[in-house]
DNA sequence: ATATCCTATGTTAACGTTAACAACGAATAG
DNA sequence: CTATTCGTTGTTAACGTTAACATAGGATAT
């Protein structure tokens, strides 16, 4: 692998000018700049990433942590990690991606060594638990840390208004003239779990609307556990006339389940999901649902964590953001 | 952070005594030893993997490469994962997991330059489809690679033999009695999909079995596409009497179909399936299935890459290794 | 015309670690 | 008693890059 000496050499400039171009300085006179970045093309030069992080005590690199039981509802992390990814990329940063299993202290220790040993600069956590192990570590080591998709204390996260996004959905379905409507919920040790139902109870409650726990499903942010639990519902007895679902997943379970039970949707039943993943435009009926602007909070993220990582004075804490909702209409939902 | 200076400072031996001490070397006496190692805790010193890097010209670190779409068949991954996880923890290396995206040069040249940066040492790539674009790359850069749970040519890989695993369960179920099997595939750009379809044909027809195209079932190695290909088989006509399914995720996604229709397992079909993973043993009935050491293969292929890597001489490659697959029988499949 | 400023370029040292070699005293061998 | 070996420790230089400072010549201002 050619190093800068090479180039060095070979152009009969001086390290520091050849240095310059690589790193787009100013002050490169058109003619060495030309000889130096055709030499560099010649040579197939990289710069070498072990000698700058020494040099500049850092590494120009983000890591992304993901645990185990996220990797299940999938398309919504894919398509973060999809934003995340395609923002790094413009940048000149590195992203290492970590797959977090149970509380564990070798991971610990390993987390704060990758800061330590200027491994990483800085992490992204998508929606972690309310008892995530690393996050004690995380904050006590005042690590730079961006979270998405929670509204977790004391971190700068990039989310969105629960609170607001579900009364929406919610009062939406009421509009349509629904008055009985039951809830597929997800994992509750998360944050948007907690919130989602929170609102959906206080929205009904705002409303006037009887809430009728029975029909409370646990999906637990899965496909499958949605769709178990909702065929469990069918066949015990009535059902409402809408459901509000906290994700887009469980709410396609739920529909797979209505269907293999001959219940139409949107005609028997009507449905409304949460987040707009991939999925949900292409099955049938297409599913309306709460959009949450996820590759876009992963290019947010991404962007908070290079600003955080490069800021020298880190107390410049730019505050938890809280990314717009919208309904998309589709044609799980009928006007009763 | 605490550097090598330092402790050699507070302990009065020269950096290169800590160094030896650091790295486990011999001929330090236990006194120096003892010394600089209760400083070294003392200081929370940990080495700085930059100047390692710089001065070994080696990262330490594997890459390690799955593809979005396997997000989709996570159990089989994830165990994969956590045994090379856990079998690098023990070597001094470090593990970066990359999401590789749809074929994009960007992406290419990236994989190159990690390896022309020094930034990793070597890939482990988990079950690739035929024609995965990086596939390329690395083989034509003649990039230290092992892939986990395929066949793939010309590469070095850590596989079961899918022949002869297909061959037992299929045996397995005729020896039950079973005269008219189905069988649920996996996307056939994949070399373990189209390699447990070919022995299936080949298993009966070497028993003299008629084998029937229509209860062949794409199932793309998830569970939502197996679940409503099933339900839809079983809603056209008439079924055999067992199914093999080329993974558990598909089985359990069939199973849940058969049970939505009143179908009861293994009363009225059999099913039997193909990995062994966690949520097999846990579902109602507990799936009869071909184990698959995933969590070994992991572990194998760590070793190998460590190996292969460390190696000055990299043409002593390692041949191809197939482990051991058995059935593990529970109670989904019964004998007619 | 002289002082000042800018532009382009170069020089030196440093980041933290380790390989290679050197040195020194103690133990062992002849 | 001298020569040799061994165990322990130290010295020097190198890995590839960049920050900080230095220099030289040309342009600009007074």
């Amino acid at each position: 692998m050619a190093t800068i000496s090479d180039i060095s050499k070979k152009t009969g400039y001086s390290m520091m000018t050849v240095s310059r171009v690589v790193n787009n300085s100013k002050n490169v006179s058109e003619k060495a700049r030309a000889s130096i970045i055709k030499t560099i093309k010649d040579l197939n030069y990289a710069p070498n990433a072990a000698a700058r992080r020494l040099v500049k005590q850092k590494s120009q690199t983000i890591g992304l942590i993901i645990t185990y039981e996220q990797i299940f509802s999938s398309y919504y992390f894919l398509t973060i990690m999809k934003g995340v990814e395609e923002k790094l990329e413009k940048t000149n940063y590195n992203l290492i991606m970590y797959a977090s299993n149970s509380p564990n202290v070798s991971s610990e220790t390993k987390l704060l060594n990758l800061i330590n040993q200027k491994f990483i600069d800085g992490f992204l956590v998508i929606a972690p638990s309310k008892d995530e192990f690393f996050m004690k570590t995380l904050s006590e080591n005042k690590i730079p840390t961006i979270i998405i998709g929670a509204s977790y204390p004391f971190f700068n996260c990039v989310d969105v208004d629960n609170n607001k996004a579900t009364f929406l959905a919610v009062e939406y379905l009421l509009a349509k003239g629904h008055k009985s409507i039951g809830l597929i919920h997800g994992t509750r040790n998360r944050y948007d779990a907690l919130e989602r139902e929170k609102a959906f109870t206080e929205c009904l409650e705002k409303h006037g609307i009887e809430i009728n726990k029975k029909w409370f499903v646990d999906g637990r942010f899965e496909y499958r556990q949605a769709h178990l639990n909702t065929l469990k519902l069918i066949d015990e007895g009535t059902l409402p006339t809408a459901f509000f679902s906290a994700n887009d997943l469980m709410a396609i379970g739920a529909m797979d389940a209505f269907r293999s039970r001959n219940i139409k949707i949107p005609e028997d039943i009507s449905i409304m999901g949460f987040d707009d993943i991939d999925l949900s435009k292409l099955i049938q009926p297409p599913l309306t649902t709460v959009r949450q602007p996820l590759y876009n909070m992963g290019e947010e993220a991404a962007s908070r964590i290079v600003e955080l990582v490069e800021k020298e004075n880190k107390q410049t804490v730019s505050r938890t953001i809280r990314m717009d909702t919208e309904i998309v209409e589709r044609e799980s939902v009928r006007k009763l």
